[in-house]
DNA sequence: CTAAATTTCTCGACTGTCGAGAAAAAAATC
DNA sequence: GATTTTTTTCTCGACAGTCGAGAAATTTAG
């Protein structure tokens, strides 16, 4: 359904724009802007003089003029018009990192998650406690923490922050805006992990190609399998999407998984599902809760020594994978796939079954193999999706609902 | 990347939107207009007598009045304002209809296919032909022709109206656009058959649940398997794609498919399949290229009667359709499947597979059997997602490119 | 024939963007 | 040191869009 548009509307998105470019390339001079957004330099100034009143943005203080001319003001987010709280839920702990409107760490520390079982409720209250402690230590009013990005594997609600299934609580559904809700006046987001190293990967590639990016799909690999894909949407933004690709069925009546179907991807390509096949025990046994990595490298080393046993595991992994990936690829268009996670470090022994995966459909003997990509450093691509992510929502918010209203209550402040 | 919005953007969003409740509802008043679209009687005054003035839509005569007061002036597309050409490609025929702008159907006819192999390059030259075949029947002079509308099975290129696959001309591409370039300056738009289903199911379901409508996926079955999936955009109107479903990755190794691969979804569930299976043939026979639905037929019957060979093959088709939405479910949201197509009639003995297939993955357990409905009348659906989606692209077309451009030649046609 | 009802049209106010040129401010030049 | 050049920012008037209010049009009820 359309909707209709009005003058307004043409300035509220003209000024995120103006916002996302500064967010994209840091403090920039008036004119740089009105390159960049292609907006006349008239417009320029009113909106960033709205901006300015409103205390989103400041004027840098003046630089050692670098060329002749009239020297540039520089144009930059206020860092104190307010923060951002991003929360990591990984499988043995959670962090907490404080960051500022202008993406600038402020603090950071980790928790170590209890194993216990028992555990949806009382994790809530962990987590309530973890961002009251970052508060704390920071001095910072609670009303300046604009929003709470989470992130954690497993599936997630496509509208509210919920989670709806995860390898660590099952079906125990966590729902994080009313579990914070009378405490924090915060928006919370919650989005899948891989989902955000997907966007992280496609921000950068979309800074390198420009408009010729099209889309990109992240694997994670690790004692799940998550995916991600964004997709540049047809008229504004990326489309991000992260399915449950990790329990897409792989084979009808397979092993047995976590989630208790069986025939789960992740039965065949969870590191749990590896050892399992390498030490040939039975498809259908209850597999380990937690998998330290060095048993892993262990088999991996076998494997690499040539032993056919665990070398043939890490191959029905990769065909798995690679089946499922074909899979996606004729539900999706062509696109390229970054592969992710601790589970790269065995890249090399998956590879094979991977592409042979792949090579058994249709569509990928029509359009050829897809790039394969390995990218490390996963929990730097996390943080980067969230910030990326929960920037630029608050740069909306701010704009949509906050420009007459803080300004309103900004100068409720400068006058008491 | 966000693009900057300016008043003129303005004017032709609303342009827009003011001729798509035009199409949705008919012959509308002023007054109603502005109720639908939120517009100001005003502004829908500024936009109704330019539209007016560029010849895009007309003033209705009197109708009788109906309460008191001032009469209602009816606003209504121009029939003649231009013109659209629907083709739809089926496996044995090419249809060929003449619309005219306010959706009225003119003109139809169908053509019997060839079925001769050599076909790609002949095929074209055929589908010239009828385009010029309607033309000239109408009278109408070729510029007023603003669209061609392509509708096939098999996969479609996303940017380009390019056949990529097509279970009768396999990897023979077809380029539409560029063959029919030189004789036809109309636009040419090639959409998958499937699609064009969902996208009429969707505006349908759009119409009863109106916002509350989210996603619909449209399975049809019959010598092929195609599959369309509508989903509500984020921002405005739906997002429609038609996977290459038919072909995905049933079970490796499987059985041997028309398009040359082992183990498609569509070596189970197209109608060759369920014939090579209920005969017993070995699964890596080439099979038939066309199979007539009375053969089908038969063995339904004996299916039905208890035979257990062709239950069995039906069961199977089920399986394979089943196992192929559950991994569709899983990288997307929940949504209902309508089947459609002439497989339909078999669904009695389809659907315990379906259902059991469907319940082999986890998404499914986890968020239960999704709604399953089965639609007849194809035929109807695929020329009503024909015209929902074409004249549409013709509105904006028109008011994109156009008004100030035909309101010029508008006037020099008057002055003439 | 007049009043009421209903729809359409018009006018002035307001908010946007844009281009051009004025104003500001530092470096280069005489 | 005064002037010119260069570069950036700011301001003003023109133009495009939407909106609310009220005028104009036109039919029915009484």
């Amino acid at each position: 359904m359309l909707t209709k548009s009005s003058t307004e509307l043409v300035r509220q998105r003209n000024s995120v724009l103006v916002l996302s470019v500064l967010r994209r390339h840091g403090a920039l001079a008036h004119t740089e802007i009105s390159d960049f957004t292609r907006l006349s330099s008239a417009t320029i100034s009113a909106i960033t003089t709205e901006l300015e009143k409103a205390q989103i943005i400041e004027k840098s203080e003046q630089q050692p003029a670098s060329g002749r001319g009239r020297p540039r003001v520089l144009l930059r987010q206020r860092r104190d018009c307010g923060y951002l709280i991003v929360v990591i839920i990984s499988s043995d702990a959670v962090q907490y990192s404080l960051v500022d409107y202008a993406g600038k760490l402020i603090d950071r520390f980790s928790e170590e998650r209890s194993h216990d079982p028992a555990g949806a409720a009382r994790f809530v209250a962990a987590v309530r406690a973890g961002l009251s402690r970052i508060l704390d230590r920071s001095k910072i009013s609670q009303e300046k923490v604009l929003l709470i990005s989470i992130s954690s594997k497993g599936l997630v609600d496509s509208t509210e922050p919920v989670l709806v299934w995860s390898p660590i609580f099952g079906s125990d559904q966590i729902d994080f805006e009313s579990a914070l809700r009378p405490e924090w006046q915060a928006k919370v987001i919650l989005d899948n992990e891989t989902l955000l190293v997907a966007a992280a990967l496609g921000a950068r590639e979309e800074m390198v190609k420009g408009a010729d990016f099209r889309s990109l799909a992240a694997l994670s690999l690790g004692h799940s399998v998550g995916l991600g894909i964004v997709r540049r949407g047809n008229q504004a933004g990326q489309e991000i999407s992260a399915p449950n690709f990790g329990h897409m069925l792989h084979m009808a009546n397979g092993g047995l998984c976590r989630c208790g179907t069986r025939g789960c991807i992740e039965a065949y390509a969870g590191f749990y599902a590896i050892l399992r096949s390498a030490f040939e025990v039975p498809l259908d046994t209850i597999p380990a809760k937690f998998v330290p990595v060095a048993e892993l490298d262990k088999i991996a080393a076998k494997a690499r020594q040539g032993h056919r046993v665990p070398a043939f595991a890490f191959r029905q992994a990769g065909l798995a994978l690679g089946n499922g990936l074909s899979r996606m690829l004729s539900l999706t268009e062509r696109m390229p796939i970054a592969i992710t996670g601790p589970g790269t470090r065995y890249y090399d022994l998956l590879r094979q079954g991977i592409e042979e995966g792949l090579g058994q459909s249709h569509i990928v003997r029509m359009e050829g193999m897809p790039e394969i990509r390995v990218v490390a450093d996963e929990q730097i691509l996390v943080f980067e999706g969230h910030l990326n992510r929960a920037l630029s929502v608050i740069d909306e918010d701010i704009v949509l609902s906050g420009v007459q209203g803080i300004q309103a209550s900004a100068t409720i402040q400068e006058s008491g």
